[in-house]
DNA sequence: TAGTATAGTGTTTATAATACACTTTGTCAA
DNA sequence: TTGACAAAGTGTATTATAAACACTATACTA
């Protein structure tokens, strides 16, 4: 066994019912038995740190198809009682497609838990879940990434749903839908989909093709 | 010796006579030999990765007092041809303060290059390299980082000369003064310095008060 | 066919970003 | 001493973007 070692963490977020939710992963081993913690574990010798988040989320909780990328690197020597062990988090996000995360191959208890209000996490994960909400939110007012936390085919409301489920904060319904509109990068969908006994919501697709262009002058998606 | 590494890799950069320019030692070891690379090296096992970065840095550079985050981590399995080595990267922000960086304990040689225009680098630190010019021109104009380019006292041209060397585009004089006046983190001082055989501009320091404020809304700096 | 609950839609006002040119001032050389 | 030099320093008008705000439309149900 080596005295220095890399593992993966993957922090993936949905929204449900208007709630920020996080996966996590009920301990069954020593240290922080009985402990929630992030789905994770060790990087393998042939195996580069985006595979093993991917294969660690797969393994553990069942779900693939996500939005996936680099968080940041917590490397304190004593995060691990274990030993020396160098995390590397990951960012992901959860559409909302249909196939539901359940426990994986090793059955460990797997729940979709409040982000902002999680229960005692394990080593220092609080403090990746803390950055990684920051990045969730900065990213969403910044680039297009809201849209990734939605099915293919979404509604408007639940968009914008999405937006106040993570900024914590209601947004003006006719604001939104004119900066959504102004960007470019909904199409309007000849489906409706009914939710109650109201009126039905057009349904809508993303299409990045115009995004393109937008990209190059910085980013946006200030709501 | 271990089968999985783990290092640390500093991108430091600097600007002079309105130049964009990155720190880079010529390697005198296989692989690579003779090509230039970033400073760095690996991470002892008792220290935490902050700490490797700022030593490497001292020990091939002698540049200290700087500006440091961490920037992303490079893991493919094949990125360095001596077996695995996880790279954890770094970005740095030298001051210009007097103290001129040359070559440290192993008399490596250092160079200032353009950071635009590198030469051929070792490994893949081109990549590295273009990462972190990403990351210099976000955190230039959401954040106060342009600061940290310049010494304690500066004249308003020298920042704005900052701002153009790495956004690498002209900016108007007023529109630049008086957003940066808005934003009221520099202070004018009673000291003037003389650069040519013309008028003498005022000094100015940066005060990071008022600027805890703008934190919380998001951040700024939209030049 | 009246009630219900969400869908969907414009205008006005305030704030921020951009484009643009002349005067000031300390030194140096004639 | 004074005129040339070269960067320092300063204001306004226009355009674009953000924010505040309330009613009508519609499909279903009872």
């Amino acid at each position: 066994m080596n005295e220095l070692r890399v593992a993966v963490d993957v922090v993936i977020f949905r929204v449900r019912q208007g709630l920020l939710q996080v996966l996590l992963v009920k301990r069954g081993l020593a240290p922080f038995e009985g402990r929630w913690a992030f789905p994770g574990g060790f990087v393998l010798k042939d195996e580069s740190l985006d595979a093993a988040a991917l294969r660690e989320l797969r393994e553990e909780t069942g779900v693939g198809d996500v939005y996936l990328e680099q968080l940041y690197t917590f490397g304190e020597p004593r995060r691990d009682p274990r030993g020396r062990v160098i995390s590397v988090s990951y960012f992901a996000l959860f559409s909302g497609g249909e196939p539901e995360a359940k426990a994986g191959s090793d059955a460990a208890e797997v729940e979709w838990a409040a982000a902002y209000k999680p229960p005692l996490l394990a080593f220092d994960h609080r403090a990746i879940l803390d950055y990684a909400l920051q990045r969730l939110r900065w990213k969403l007012e910044w680039t297009t990434v809201g849209f990734k936390l939605l099915p293919k085919k979404f509604t408007l409301t639940e968009l914008q749903k999405v937006y106040e489920a993570i900024l914590g904060r209601q947004l003006d319904k006719r604001n939104f839908r004119r900066k959504v509109a102004l960007l470019g990068v909904v199409e309007p969908l000849d489906e409706h989909r009914q939710e109650g006994i109201q009126r039905p919501a057009r349904l809508h697709s993303f299409s990045a093709r115009k995004f393109e262009r937008l990209k190059d002058r910085g980013l946006l998606f200030p709501f």
